[in-house]
Order: C-alpha cells, then sequence, then structure tokens
DNA sequence: CGCCTGGTTGAGAATCATCAACATCTGTGG
DNA sequence: CCACAGATGTTGATGATTCTCAACCAGGCG
C-alpha cells in the first residue's frame, strides 16, 4: 500500500505509506511522537512544517552535507539511517555516529558555521531539511521550541559522552554488545523488533565507530553468536539472550 | 593589589584585581571577551549580568553540580578549573573534561533536566551560576544569546567528538601530548603563558580521561622529557620544543 | 617523624592490531 | 540464469602497545 499524492503538499495515505514517501508533513508523520515536533502543538507544528524543505529520497552512498562545507541546516532522518564521519588531519576517517529515523544530525556545524563532519545515507533514505537560521527565529517565537532544541543538543552531548567512556574503559565485547543494545533500543523506540534488526553499515564502519578493527569486530560477533547471545547472519542480527546481551554490555567474564 | 569593594554589587578596581574575587560582573570581568557575553553589546551584556548568581569561591574539592540532581543551571569558570566526571552503573569514575576559566559547564544536564555528570572543583575557584530558565528566557529576547549559546553547545559536541577520535585511533603519546597542546591553547586564549603551566589535575584524572592507566600517563611524560619536548617537574609543564610536541600528537614516530 | 597520597619505574601478561589467507556476498554483464 | 570480479567479511598466527601487579620514591600533613 503506497501514499497517494493528491497534490504537492497533502497526502490522503499516510499510515503505512511507503517509508520514503517525502511529502508527508510533520503532522502526519509517524515520528512526530520522537522526532523535532515533540513538545509542540498542533499550530506550532504546522509554522513547523512550514520552513522543513523534503527532498526525494538519496540514494546509499550519498552525502547529505559535508565536513567544512557552510552550515545552513540541521537535518531530520525520515527513513533508512546515516552516517556520520569526519576526516581528520591525518586523513583518516573517525565515524561519529549512526542515526536512524526521528534522529536530529549537523548540530556539530552551528558552532563555526561550518559542519565539522559529512553525513551520508547508509542506504536509501528520507531526509527533512531544518535551515537553521529559520529554526532559530521560530525558536524565538516558541519557547518550547527553543527548549527542545537546546535539550536535543544537549542530549548529543550526553550520548558522546557516554560514547567517550565506552571507548576509554571497555573491552572490544562491552563496546560491540553496547552498540547492538543501541541499536536495539532504537529499534524499539520506533516500535520495531528490539530483537531483530539489520545492520545498515559496514563491519568496517562499526569498528571504525568503537574504535577497533574489522577483524575484532567479527571475531567478537562470532564469539557472541558462539555463545548463542546474539544470531549473526550477515547484516541480520538477532538478539537471542538480551540478558546475556546486557551482562556482555556491562563486562560479565564469559571467558 | 585586590579589588575593592564598595557595595555590594560595585566595584571600583578590577583590572589586577584577584582572581577568585567574585562580586565582579560581566561588563568588567577581565574573561569577557571569551566568554558568554561574547556577541552581546553593553546593554545585553548588563540584562545577562542581572542574572548571574555568584557566590565566594569554592574550595578544591567541593562540587559545583551532582551527577542526577535536579538541573537548573549552567555555570562558567571564572577562576581556577573543574574536573567534569561520571560514574557509570559499574561503578567507575569517567572524567569527561576539564575546564579553564571563561568555559561553560553543566549543559549536559539540559536533556534530562538532572546532570548527567558531576563537576568539582580542582582547586579554589571561582564560579558564576547562570540559572537556566533565565536564560531561556532572555535568549527569547536576544537573538545573539541564543545563538550564541547554542553555538556554546554545539562547540561541546565537535569537542566531544574530537576526543573520541583521539581516543578511538591515538595511541598514548597521542593522547597525552594533544592534552598538553590544549591546556596550552586555552592558557594561551586567557593570555597566559602558553610554553609554561601547571597541571591543575592529578596524573589519575589525566590518565582517566584519556582512557589511559596512571603508569602510561607517568611513563609517556617521562619519556616525552627525555626527548626534550617537556620539561617535567611534577605538575609544573613546560613545552620545550613545540614543533616537536605537536609531531608526537600528529603520530609522528619517535622511536 | 612517620604515615598516606600521589607519582615513577620495572617485569610480565593480556588484549587487540597487524598481516595474511580464505570465504562469502553483491552486483554486473554475458 | 550463470559466471565472474571486486568488495566485504571471517579466521588464524604473530606481535606490539598498554595494562596489571609490584616495588619504590617524594612530598605534605598531622
Amino acid at each position: 500500500m503506497t501514499a497517494k499524492v493528491d497534490s504537492a503538499n497533502v497526502i490522503s495515505i499516510t499510515e503505512n505509506g511507503c517509508a520514503h514517501e517525502f511529502r508527508i508533513n510533520c503532522s502526519s508523520c509517524r515520528l512526530s511522537s520522537i522526532c523535532l515536533p515533540i513538545a509542540l502543538n498542533m499550530e506550532e507544528v504546522d509554522q513547523l512544517d512550514s520552513i522543513i524543505q523534503r527532498s526525494r529520497p538519496i540514494q546509499k552512498g550519498e552525502h547529505i552535507y559535508r565536513q567544512k562545507e557552510h552550515f545552513t541546516s540541521v537535518y531530520a532522518v525520515r527513513s533508512g539511517s546515516v552516517k556520520a564521519y569526519s576526516i581528520t588531519d591525518g586523513g583518516q576517517e573517525q565515524v561519529t555516529g549512526f542515526y536512524f529515523p526521528g534522529e536530529i544530525i549537523g548540530m556539530d556545524g552551528i558552532a563555526k558555521s561550518s559542519y565539522a563532519s559529512s553525513a551520508r545515507a547508509l542506504e536509501t533514505s528520507s531526509i527533512c531539511e531544518i535551515p537553521f537560521d529559520k529554526l532559530g527565529e521560530l525558536s524565538q517565537r516558541i519557547p518550547s521550541l527553543q527548549r527542545h532544541f537546546f535539550q536535543l543538543m544537549s542530549q548529543e552531548i550526553t550520548e558522546d559522552q557516554q560514547l567517550l567512556t565506552l571507548l576509554s574503559k571497555n573491552t572490544a565485547d562491552q563496546r560491540v554488545a553496547s552498540l547492538m543494545l543501541s541499536i536495539s533500543a532504537r529499534n524499539a523506540r520506533r516500535r520495531l523488533s528490539a530483537a531483530h534488526f539489520r545492520l545498515p553499515m559496514s563491519r568496517t564502519d562499526i569498528g571504525n565507530y568503537l574504535g577497533l578493527t574489522v577483524e575484532t569486530v567479527s571475531r567478537v560477533l562470532s564469539r557472541l553468536q558462539k555463545l548463542h547471545i546474539l544470531s549473526v547472519d550477515n547484516k541480520e542480527i538477532t538478539i537471542a539472550d538480551d540478558a546475556g546481551l546486557r551482562a556482555v554490555a556491562d563486562g560479565a567474564h564469559t571467558h
């Protein structure tokens, strides 16, 4: 069942429309409860909606924005998934995050008016562009929007700090287990299966993100499979033993 | 030469007043050019000033806020230095940052209305408390303040991400060298010596922050001293070879 | 003076990276 | 639909960096 488009902005069916349908507005978006509109009333959502630009879905590998490019907008992932990464002075890539529907990317560009990272689609994805100057204006008039955006940025900070802890203190097993749990939780938030999902990123990306080599990631996944904690079929992951996975993430010694 | 206080809020001499004098207002604060008031005009600074609460200097080891405590304010470091850290579920400490005069702490508390970390003074320090609800209100009326605060939070995000890269990709030598360069640069920003400074934090804190053990930090500092790149006298650090230090930070092989 | 915290140095152990070979998947074109 | 090539993933053997454990040193404070 695909969404039927009546005119440029209005659609008649959205409930089970294609995930990549890009002309849906915020108020009919399935993600409104976990995305930017959270904590806004209907009228405010409409105002927010009016500044958001939606474009056709982008293909796997396409960039949403590039490091050092002039900052203009933040973006909400509507469908698909995105990887954010930066290239260091030494020329090596550092994956700074994976983003799923309902999550906001590009906030690292505000500080210097240029993006500190690049973002590219890991699969075909729909993205909502939110021009930041207009978001700023709107925030002047809608206190709850300003507050919510402060909260979003603060959340990014706390998540980065949790990741710091993960990299600084935890073993390879813990890091991989934690990432699996994180993806699982974010899936659940979107009312998808917490136990089964498909990883949109490569092993290389996972390793890069977690400060590990591809080989180590592969070995950890094999090990967790052998322990019947995960079932790993290429990119298809099934969490077979949730408690066990949490135990590994928390540093239980499973020699 | 100490600052003379005429009344509760007005002071007559500030230029070389004691660094811990706490009744100074923003417009006469030596740090105004690098702190929150940046990009505000005089009238706006006065408004900002009126919501800021200053208290007497806090002693080494005292907390400014505690993890999980209800979030009310962000804080600007006026003098001294601060360490931010969080305690993980497993009960281990993770140092998430060191903060120097002119820098803002506590922004990780906005997301959940409770602090994600604790902050304690590494030495006697003066702190400006900025009640966040009032800062929010003021930001509604002063667009440049809102914008600046967005920028501050964005900066925190990019800095955390740089730290991620440091932890994820760099050797012990690179991490320690980078921290020394960071502290040096922040000293220079306050028009203090870039080449010589006193570390306010312990080796343990440095190691914790950089994801290394105390022993490794100690060994790296000894090594850099042997290479005549640093001069290390307990907490007194002198950068003897700035280019050399940058080379180490960038990963030059100095066997 | 002696204790305690913090820092340094050494020896051995462990985790993870590196190097290398091989397996599997994907997508493209015959 | 199959065959092939390149990319991606897995597994093994070896080695390096850093951690761990331990001893020792230095400084501050009662």
